[in-house]
DNA sequence: GATTTATTTCGTTATTTCGCTTATTGTTCA
DNA sequence: TGAACAATAAGCGAAATAACGAAATAAATC
């Protein structure tokens, strides 16, 4: 964890496919906490700290809204942050982030409201589809 | 281990300083594995795992040649490979490479055959410089 | 056949990571 | 002011990872 090397910070905070996931899920737009809880489908703690992680290593920004934390690309990445981004949106799994990206839309269409008093409920928000 | 996306395999094959030194130390052309043993100064075991997830996330190919396997940079890398190492050439910690080439430097003076001979017998083949 | 270089495996120890549950922090709203 | 709420922090257990020594194996050379 204490990766003295930033750009090991980098590729560490990448190799993991929920974080990749987490990442490419903020490619169209910044991204609630709660939303991205109903993405991965885990605890709002695991999903807290892996947002912290890719935060720390630059990969991700966060801004405080109310109740709501929202994640986004950051602005002003660093440079390795930014080669690093490209290289996930240029090379990671397709088929993965096309899921992941209908699933979103689907959320998105839920009041944030709604889906944090649903995950609070222990049920999940958005019906998952049954892709076949 | 068995990561589903290549791209998670190379983000996590470079996730490591060592794995990040014996590539970059393959920058300038191939290396003997026991070249690579005297950079890092660890068991020839473990340099040998460390390249083997490197050749295994493409991102270093091996040739065998008498006695000796040399690894270097893939003649063909897969386009995620090829971006990567870019990724570590423009980005990884300068220093840390500068002082690693000077070392390197001294090693490629010595024959193989009296590095190995030397590791062999547990000794240091090539002086550590008192860099300071 | 013996030696040499690299890889692989085994067994052990230490560290790290992932995910959970349970506080805690800071905000909003009744 | 106090209750409810979203997010994070802290702590725990399980699993994976990293390193080592030692030994076995493979392949090439002498």
């Amino acid at each position: 964890m204490p990766a003295a090397d930033p750009i090991i910070r980098v590729f560490a905070a990448l190799a993991d496919t929920s974080r990749v996931q987490l990442l490419a899920a903020c490619f169209d737009g910044e991204r609630c906490v709660c939303q991205l809880v109903e993405l991965l489908g885990r605890s709002n703690a695991t999903v807290s700290k892996h947002l912290a992680i890719l935060r720390e290593a630059g990969l991700l920004d966060s801004r405080k809204q109310g109740r709501w934390v929202y994640y986004r690309l950051p602005d002003e990445p660093s440079p390795e942050a930014a080669d690093a981004i490209g290289l996930v949106r240029r090379h990671a799994d397709t088929d993965m982030i096309a899921r992941d990206h209908r699933r979103m839309e689907q959320i998105l269409a839920v009041e944030p409201t709604v889906l944090c008093r649903n995950q609070r409920a222990g049920c999940c928000a958005v019906e998952h589809q049954t892709d076949e």
